[in-house]
Formats: C-alpha cells, structure tokens, sequence
DNA sequence: GATGAATGAGGTTTCATTCAT
DNA sequence: AATGAATGAAACCTCATTCAT
C-alpha cells in the first residue's frame, strides 16, 4: 500500500503508515484481537515507533476512528449538494456513502463493526458521528414531508424512528455490497431509494422510485 | 441471577447457570475481554468445572450463540402463522423480534453486536441465523410480488437487496427501541412496516400502510 | 531456605516462600532493579503465582515491608521490659534491636536501604515505623531527664534532635556491624550506649556507662 | 534552572547542564526510575548529546556521585581550620557539613539514598568518600583521647565504631534538618557536638557541651 | 556542535488451560 | 461432581542506546 518498508521517513509519513496498518488490522481481528506487534509489522516499524508516536493502543485505535469517521462525512457531505429537493439530496448522500465504503471496506469496518461493539470511548466516538447523520436524515425526511405539504406532518418520534430505519438500512446494504459480487454503489444506492421512497407496497404496484437523470 | 451458589446440582442446570452468565458476559465485554475467570464467578462455580462441561472459551461462545440465535428464530417463527398474507407474516415476524431482542438484550448482543465481530468461526455462526431470516423476508416479498399480480416479477438480486434493506432496518430498529425510553416493541414493528410498506413516498402523501386490526 | 521447589503446597506456605525469595531480591537489587521473574524464579514458582497471590510488584513489595517492619519492631519491643530505668531499656532495645537486623540483613536492607528511597507509598511505610522507634526513644529520654530531676528539662526540639541522632547511630552501626567481622550485636549496642549516655567527653576521661551487671 | 536552551553552548557548560539534570532527577526519581529522557529534556537537549558527552548513563551516574562526593568533601574540609584542637574541627566539620547538605538537597540524596543502594559499581563509589570522611572522625577521636591524655586508650575498633555512630548521626540528623521546618544548619550541628561530646548521661546533670564562642 | 528517526531487549501483567485430589 | 494449585504463552509498554544527517 504504497508503505514501502524504506528507512528514515518524516513523521508525518510514517504515522499515516502505521494508521494505515492500523486500520486494516483492527477491521479484521478487532480491537482486543489485533496485537500492536502485528501492526507495527505491518506498518513495516518497530513496536517502539508505534509507541512514539501513536503513544498507546487506545489512542492509536481512537485515531483511527477519528480519521475514517471524518473521511466518511466529507465524502457523504461532498456528495451532497444543498438547496436542492430532498429526496435528490437522499439520493447523493447515499452515493456517496456507498462509495466511500466501498473503497474504504477497512475503515468502515472499523467504524461500524469494531468501534461501536468495544463499549466506551470507543463506541461513544462513533455514536457521535452516526447522529449526526441521523439527524441529516431526519432534517431531509422532514424537509419532504414540507414539500409534499404534508399536514399534519408526522410525529417528531415517528421521524426519528424512520430515520434510524433508514441509516440502518444503509448500514445493511453497504455490507451486502461489499461482499456481493458484481453489485455497484449506485446500484445499492437505488435499491435504497426504491426501498425508501416508493415502500414495497409501490414497488409490487409497479410504481418505483425514479432516479434522477 | 437465580444462580444460587449450593453444591451438587443435576449437569443440565449447572450447564445453563453457566451459559446464561456467559452470555452476559459476553455481551457486556465482547468476546476477547471476557474471562473465563469472570464467567466462572459470575455463574456460582469453579473454573475447571467450566471446561469439564463446556469444554474450551471456543466453544463456550459458541454454544452461547447457538443456544441464542435459536430462541430468536424460534420467537421469530412462533410469531408467524403461515399462509398468512404476506404483509400479515411480516407484521407478525417483526412484532416477534422486536419483542424477543427487548427481552434478551444480552443475547440479541452477542449475536449481532459480538459474534458478528469476531471473525470466523463465530461470524459464520451467526450468518447462517441472519440468511436464515433473510431468506423468510426474501420468500416474503416475492410472495407479496405474487398477491399484487405483478408482472414482470422483480429481478432476483433486487429483490435479496430489499430483503437486507429490510432486515438491516430492522436490526438498527432493534437497538433504537433498547436504548430510546418508551418505545414499545409493536411501535418499532409499525414504524418500520409503513417505512417497508408503504415507503416514505406514500407517508407524504397521507398514505400509510395500515396495520391489520 | 527450606523452598523445596516441590509441588502442590499449601497456599500461606507458598506465599511465605515468595515473600521470602521477595525480600532477598528487593535487598540485593533494590526495588527498580529487581524482577518479577527473578522473584518468582528464587521463590520455585512460575510467574503467575506470584501475581495470583500477591496481586502486584508494588502490593509485594508493600507487603515485604510491612511483614519486616512488624518482625524488627516485635523484636524490640520483645527486648524491653517496661517500667525499667531509662537506661536499661534503652540498652534492651538496643540489643533486640542490633540481634534482628544481624539475623535480617535482608529484611533490614529492604526497610532502610529500599523502602525509604523509592518515594511514596513506600517510604511512607517506613518512615510510620521508624516515627513509632523514634518516640519511643523520645520517651526514654525525657524519662531519663526525670529520673535525672533534671531542671529546666531540655526543650522539646532538642529532644527530638537527640533522638533522631541516636536512632540515625542505631542505623549506621547496624550496617557496620554486619559488615564488619567479628563484631557482635552485644558489642554494638555497647558501643553506641557509651556513645549516647556517656558522650566521647567522659569516655575521654575514663568514665564511660557501664552496662548493667 | 539557569539552563537556557540556546544553541552552540561551550562544551563545559553543557556538560554542567546535563550533570545538574541528571543530579535533579536521580535525587528525585532515583537511578533506575529516572530516564536519560527526561534528564536530557531537563538538560534542554538531545538525547544523543547526552550520550556524547557523558557516554552511559550508568557513566553519568558515576559522573554525578563523583561531583557530589567531592563538593561536599571540599566543603567538609574548607570548614575545619588544621591544628585546632578535636572538639573544635569537628565542630566546624559538622557546621561545613550540615550547611553543605542544607544546600544541596539534591546531591545529598544522590549520594546518601540513590547511590549506596544501587549496589556496586555505585555503592562503592560513595562508599569511598565514607570512609575518608569516618576516617578523619576516626582521627579526631583519637586526637581527642590523647589531649585527654587517657590511658589506656581506647581499643582501634571501639574508635572505629563510635566514630561509625557519630557519622551515621549525622547524616540522620541531615535528614531530619532538612524536612523539619526551622532547623538550622547550627542548630543541628550544636545538638550533634552535645550528644557526642557530652553524652545523654551529663547532658542530665545540666553539663553540655560548650559551643567554642 | 547537534538532532530527528529508529530499535533490541526486557519489564509488568493477564489469561486460557490443566493437574491432582 | 467439584476444586485449589499451578503454568506457558503472549499482550502492552518503556528504555537505553545508535544511526544518518
């Protein structure tokens, strides 16, 4: 992955290696599992250096989570172009979501699978990302029911529940994605949006969800 | 926990003390965090008893999600009664899950939030639970397909991706209810059966699914 | 010392083994110094026992200072027979006092020479053991004024002073005559009651303090 | 502490730089705790100069006892005025030597509580300067004798300890100026001089110890 | 004269597992 | 049926020390 095992590197590419390692390691064996010998080995260092410059297990693994929560938000928020309907607002972000986890399969593992199962501060990390895309949801599934002039508009729990289904749904399919053959983010993104938009019931009426363009 | 600590107990009953502390362990403390030591404790007896009976942590944990992925199919099934419209099996199915996981929130973790996690052999455990499950959303929707006379049917790979959409929902739902005071078990199956059904397209328009009775 | 390496004994025999194997490591190679597989290895028993039972280096060494503290100050205090004249039981404690630190080098080491010089909570320890010593030669002292109607009495932080000298030459020839040969604990305890009651003055002119009977 | 972390520094001033680091932190932290890390970041250098200069830290070690040992040793003998009688060399030793200790807290600890019990090659070190200074006592008691013209004098080894004694007081009494609030460097040197000079026995009869002026 | 980059070796601690009774 | 006694293996972490510039 480009971590040649060359001697003598800035810091700064150095401590990118050893994350790199890092984040593949914990994505497949997990936190407790993933020993610090096998990522610095990995990373192509000594133990020590990981030490130096991460300074322990737990802040090494807190880094990691931090660095791929903020790459999956820039690339969902990126992906999204405000001011625009809210369903072709939905339609981007879950783009964007399926790509980035698509191409970064190990961070997201780390994010959903590791991070959120080894109790706090872990998971506590993550959980504040996650609701913050919840409430981006639960801002566009409001944002809809305005534009469809919908009234009464829907409980503030019902929202909140949708949401949640929706995000989890997600979740769901982007591992589906990852691990089916020969299916795309786009594709797992209109599956979503058929899901989500239309429901089964318009679905078997013939009368899906169109994407945009 | 009902695991009085007296002497000379019948094997059956001194072997499901032990599971059930497993399996809270476990489920507060992941897999690799646990202790054989702490499981010991937790369930009245010494330790060499635990592997006289339950043989390795292996096959301890393995155990623990056999014995609870099967009580959460079970609950699932006793749910259903079959011949049932679709929409109907599927109301029945999920008011049944959303009620066992609020009742075992440790086993309902240890099968999704630590099995899961773990690698093989522990992770395939559980996915045959899980496609298990999603084979029954799965037969369920194509049936519903059937009902509704649609024609053409819905390609095959659409339709595993809205069954995985579905169940993914379902699990985030699960957890939602847990952690979210005063959400009740057949609140989570509505919300999430006019999210399936009738889709978020409809809901703007006032037309949610309608729960039977 | 009778840690015959057998296996299966008692626990508090195991436990004393180790503590003994403790003391002499602490004593050679000072607390930093001295290792865990070192103890373990003197004592016959593998690494994990030690831990098993005395839980850590710091609570061994803790709890090495504490028994050998008990044991020196058991011993004095068995020397003294109270209500005697000042001099007497000064000359008694003396005596108990130089016979334990020449049969407890070790122990003795780990007291003075280690305890006290690796800061809190070790020092601490000591330093409570050595208070209790230092008033209790406070007390002979003034009793010695007493008897002496000594009039005005010697002012309280002269007294003090007094006691911390006689204590602090108690600790030296401690030292010197365990490394010194042929020089017996009766000897010093002599020599330092003709230090402390005669002074070098009389000594000079021929009038030392003369040891009862 | 006067090091100011400028560049291109005079060897010899580094080097004091380094070895009053080094002094602070041993006296505080003792050998084996105190880290050529923090010795250097307290030096306000590099590591590698540390090691250029001083070669090892058990040579900085060494280098340390030794300054120390012969400051104080400067000090003792820059007190005593050759010639003067017994009483009065001492008395001035004393006085040189408890405001040397008094103002060097640091090197007093590195040589009185670090070095002697980290076992040789240290503990010889200081063991020397001991032992030149119990020898010079030595010959003051012995001087002291023959001003008395006592006959038969007193037995080499007897000399030997009460000179031991008198030592050990000393650094108790160091000890003892130096953590209790108020006590001065004359103070405990007159309080020394009366314990010695006069005894416990006539210090009772009201006759101390007369201080020269 | 001075330092950022790097590591071999060794320390404390924990844990799954077994033996002997 | 049940347990107190015991350990091999491996984990996290630190430190004295060197290299290349």
């Amino acid at each position: 992955m480009g971590a040649v095992k060359g001697k003598r590197m800035p810091r700064a590419v150095r401590e990118r290696q050893m994350m790199d390692a890092a984040v593949q390691t914990f994505a497949q064996l997990g936190y407790r599992a993933a020993s610090m010998d096998e990522i610095a080995e990995l990373a192509g260092v000594s133990k020590p250096l990981v030490y130096l410059y991460l300074n322990s297990k737990e802040d090494l693994f807190t880094a990691c989570i931090r660095r791929e929560a903020a790459a999956l938000v820039d690339a969902v928020r990126a992906a999204v172009t405000p001011g625009e309907s809210a369903d072709r607002q939905l339609w981007s972000g879950l783009r964007g979501f399926f790509t980035h986890t698509a191409e970064h399969p190990d961070g997201w593992a780390v994010l959903h699978a590791q991070a959120r199962t080894q109790g706090d501060p872990f998971a506590r990390e993550v959980a504040v990302m996650r609701e913050e895309i919840v409430a981006f949801v639960t801002l566009l599934i409001a944002e809809a029911a305005r534009e469809a002039h919908r009234n009464p508009s829907l409980p503030e729990r019902e929202v909140a529940g949708l949401a949640e289904a929706l995000v989890g749904a997600a979740e769901a399919l982007a591992a589906w994605a990852n691990t089916t053959e020969g299916v795309s983010a786009k594709e797992a993104a209109a599956t979503l949006m058929n899901f989500a938009w239309a429901g089964l019931g318009n679905l078997m009426r013939g009368e899906p969800w169109a994407p945009p363009r």
